[in-house]
DNA sequence: GTCTATATCATGATAGAC
DNA sequence: GTCTATCATGATATAGAC
């Protein structure tokens, strides 16, 4: 073992890492207006003016904090999609595949401590509806390619569904993941027998046929136009 | 017209609501810790001080927000689903019949300007997911007994799922629903298009399809004992 | 009940020695 | 790159005149 004259050899090298896994730690536990820079310094065992040396600002540390995990999780969901796509050939990927493209991949993630597991997720889960203007465009530019690219793909695989439906539902999957991650706590809220939070699968398992469900599900009857409202039990017809 | 002596006759009796009011609007727009109470006193147009006077604390403000409309809507909830009950007579109440009472309610809720309307709901379904202790162990007790009544009803409509899975479900379902009020400004990540947020029975006809389509899904394959992970794609089972 | 003034504290950010 | 010391600001909350 080699001892240097350095005090912390690898420390230096660390510091920025070690700054971004305490502030997603933290933001996740605190939200970001709830956690100063103090809070993120202090647990990272670095010295307070470190964030403001290796970011410039908190917000734009926060805004690091994301890059890093989105990056990958896109480009893995990117991959994933491409490949159904070559496999598929020309014809239309089936609708539960691409749903499974997207979300699996997340929560697959989540359940991967490499790449921000399970803190990570539930960060970004509970982000969707952060009020902060600045975060939320941000998170769209992180996400509109990928998203251009599922919104084509799902246009493709379901043609006789309206595209304002799609999106919709697509929406609706989307909270619905957001919520299953972030809010395994708020699950408290309905239940107190132990629900099975250890295994990273069974999330999984139990959300896809969800989702899948919802996405295709009777299709709404569409909105009366010359009424206020229609009364009538809606006979819905089928959404494929 | 009758001119009294008193400088603002109404305002003394109104202050409390026009904090609440302002409250409620500051908080979704800019979470809690966003808010300040110069913020709300400042939009409120009353003193600074009042706050404190009133409500005591920043904290109790904050439940008196939620308080004064979450009775209603869950006392709201409970009518319905007493009144289907009654209907049904000792028989078990058709499962989109509990989802329509427990979700429509707050649909309809969001859609109401007198209740709190889309304002609240934003709030609201923002705050299942609120990273702050103590307003989640609030909402809990809030919901308790309603969130009681609805997964003892769930249980009996559905005897042939498993009652985790149903909760599960009830929880897919709540993200879904929080995430659509929510999050509408979220949208804008998906799409560019114009989508009809002003007429308010839309969301209701869009999301209840999606909700019992969820809701009702094939069942998953249950998780394997003696392997890592399940590889074979799942044949899943009927839901009822 | 209302309002002004203020106490007390924590925040994000930075300057400048090392 | 790191660290100490500090600034300017804005937070919650309260004291006390009216």
């Amino acid at each position: 073992m080699v001892t240097t004259t350095v005090a912390e050899p690898r420390q230096q090298a660390d510091t920025r890492e070690r700054i971004l896994d305490a502030a997603e730690e933290l933001f996740t536990l605190y939200g970001f207006d709830g956690t100063s820079t103090r809070m993120i310094t202090s647990r990272a065992r670095v010295n307070l003016a470190s964030v403001n040396y290796h970011f410039g600002s908190k917000e734009a540390l926060i805004q690091e904090v994301f890059r890093r995990r989105l990056t990958w999780l896109n480009h893995e969901r990117l991959r994933v999609l491409d490949e159904l796509e070559r496999e598929a050939g020309g014809a239309p990927v089936k609708p539960h595949l691409i749903v499974e493209a997207f979300f699996g991949v997340a929560l697959r993630m989540a359940a991967d401590e490499q790449h921000g597991g399970h803190t990570f997720m539930r960060l970004l889960g509970r982000t969707y509806s952060e009020p902060s203007e600045f975060i939320r465009t941000f998170l769209a530019e992180e996400y509109e390619s990928v998203v251009e690219r599922f919104k084509a793909a799902l246009f493709k695989a379901l043609p006789d569904v309206p595209r304002e439906e799609i999106l919709w539902r697509f929406h609706f999957m989307l909270g619905a993941m957001a919520y299953a991650i972030s809010g395994i706590d708020a699950l408290k809220l309905l239940t107190d027998c132990q629900l099975d939070e250890n295994d990273p699968g069974a999330l999984a398992r139990r959300l896809m046929p969800f989702l899948i469900g919802g996405l295709r599900a009777p299709l709404p009857e569409p909105a009366a136009k010359p009424e206020k409202a229609v009364k009538a039990d809606k006979k819905p017809r089928q959404a494929d």
